[in-house]
RNA sequence: CGAGGCGUAACUCAGUUUGGUAGAGUGCUUGGUUUGGGACCAAGAUGCCGCAGGUUCGAGUCCUGUCGCCUCGACCA
């Protein structure tokens, strides 16, 4: 294979330090800027409009599922937090406390929201008392504290913004059908959106949410073979209910408890753009979500007609329902050129004086690099047809970089010696369920149990680790 | 939070061993020539040497603490 012409020398290479590159890429494309608070990073424009693309196509998707958004405060009193057991235990080593009001100390002393899951019960036990009022499909897109001991641009901060669906429901039938259904609807944003394949499994009993009777992830395998949970959706069962004494009367007239659900993506899922498509001359961006899906670069501007000309394109373009941007500023073109690849805008626009006399323009595509001439009558279809090329090559090469880095494992000799050999990677073994073989491979192999997959394969007969009957596969791997 | 590395101009870094006037390249500003892959010439501006103490006649340089970034662990969306 060729070796990749390097555009831009001003970041570090991915293969040589992925995690250097990672860092680079977020400041040089402007995404973020440090601050004074570790773990508080600045989400720039550049970065914010990637969120609010982001957060307007999963909203659509939540609101035509009958979703309803709220906002919760951002203060849970101690007390509330400490009314389920396993949640508290979970959550209170990394919250921040608000212990002083102004000058005065506070009896009750507040928590800076983890999750927000006893605030909507503390909620739903006020409003729901008839199975006439169920379901409430609530969901908020706000920020939440966890006080992170490492910390990483948008894949690990101390504040990140999100969305939290809590939903309450009659029957626990419905609940789980809700639980699936936010999943299914994370798989597809991924995969539709952001080009990112996905695996949709169960988390084992370990890694599970705390409160949770189950917890569902979708795990995506980042370039460098890390794997990133890109988002999770919860069963509650009726726990959280009767901890927190949400009932109803049902249609027979009893008191029961409602069943619950909570499901979120995070910023995180700019950190798995970045890692999933970025190459060695900046980030690339999937064309559903790029604040810029085209960017036109007049060359040799200041002759007669050029900027007009590349106006007029701006302006068709944006008719036909695109973010375009025209670049007119000093900067020579070459200049131009790294700077929107460096950006990972999807598609640029060329025109020239030469093109304008053909009646022509160049269109490059970022992922591939390549340069195609269409007549300018023919540039809004080309456009169009471009970002979909793009879409389409980057879930293909990132699916293929996941297939070429998926191993199926029968020992955990086998698990150590393919990892050292070909890299990190996803590692599908079979597990009996014991918690035991669950740490176990983790301490002898460095891979974690990511899930439990729903399409499952049969690898072998045995547990990967003890060689007793397993009882399911398992993809394992590191995580970020 | 444990082990290691690094903090000097907007960026990348030299200078720290052996204490003695704050440096380079890139970028930025102005003017001109350029413009199809980070253009060229000229003139300019920019520093609490991460922060706080200490040692010293004198600290970017030595000592203590602290904050931040990177790597590897543990923890996690």
């Amino acid at each position: 294979m060729a070796k990749e012409k390097k555009l831009v020398t001003a970041i570090t290479s991915m293969n040589e330090d992925f995690a250097q590159w990672y860092t680079d890429i977020v400041k040089k494309a402007e995404l973020i800027e440090y601050t004074s608070v570790k773990g508080c990073m600045v989400i720039r424009p550049y970065a914010y409009a990637i969120w609010e693309n982001i957060q307007h196509i999963l909203d659509g998707m939540f609101k035509a599922t009958g979703h309803e958004n709220v906002c919760m405060p951002m203060f849970i009193p101690e007390s509330l937090l400490q009314k389920e057991k396993d949640h508290v235990e979970g959550f209170a080593p990394e919250v921040a406390w608000v212990t002083m009001g102004g000058n005065e100390k506070l009896e009750d002393r507040l928590c800076v929201r983890p999750t927000s899951e006893t605030l909507f019960c503390e909620h739903y036990a006020n409003i729901v008392h008839s199975y006439r009022d169920l379901p409430k499909l609530y969901n908020q897109w706000v920020s939440v504290v966890r006080w992170e001991k490492t910390t990483r641009p948008f894949l690990r901060s101390r504040e990140f913004l999100w969305q939290e669906g809590h939903t309450i429901h009659a029957t626990a039938q419905e609940a789980i059908e809700e639980t699936e259904r936010m999943l299914n609807i994370y798989a597809d944003f991924c995969e539709k959106a952001l080009a990112m394949p996905v695996i949709k499994g169960q988390k084992t009993e370990s890694d599970k949410f705390a409160g949770a009777v189950s917890t569902y992830a979708i795990e995506a395998l980042m370039h460098d073979g890390k794997a990133l949970q890109a988002g999770t959706s919860h069963y509650f069962g009726d726990g959280f209910a009767k901890a927190f004494g949400i009932e109803f009367t049902d249609k027979e007239n009893k008191r029961v408890n409602p069943h619950q659900t909570s499901w979120g993506v995070t910023t995180r899922l700019i950190g798995a753009v970045i890692m999933t498509h970025g190459d060695d001359s900046g980030l690339v961006l999937p064309p559903a979500v790029a604040p810029i899906q085209a960017v036109i670069i007049p060359v040799a501007q200041h002759k007669d007609g050029v900027l007009q000309k590349a106006a007029e394109l701006k302006e068709r373009l944006e008719k036909a329902g695109l973010r375009v941007k025209l670049d007119d500023s000093e900067n020579s073109p070459g200049w131009k050129f790294s700077e929107y690849e460096m950006k990972g805008v999807p598609v640029r626009v060329e025109i020239g004086p030469k093109d304008i006399e053909a009646g022509q323009c160049v269109v490059a595509t970022r992922h591939n690099g390549e340069k195609s001439i269409v007549p300018l009558d023919m540039l809004e279809e080309t456009v169009s047809a471009k970002l979909q090329e793009v879409h389409d090559g980057l879930y293909k090469k990132a699916l293929e970089n996941r297939e070429n880095r998926t191993y199926a494992c029968k020992t955990m000799d086998e698990i150590v010696s393919v990892l050292q050999e070909k890299g990190d990677g996803f590692v599908k073994a079979m597990w009996c369920g014991d918690e035991a073989c669950e740490d176990m491979v983790k301490e002898k192999t460095g891979v974690g149990s990511r899930c439990i997959p729903f399409e499952q394969e049969n690898i072998s007969d045995k547990c990967v680790c003890c060689g007793k009957p397993a009882k399911t596969m398992v993809y394992w791997g590191k995580a970020y």
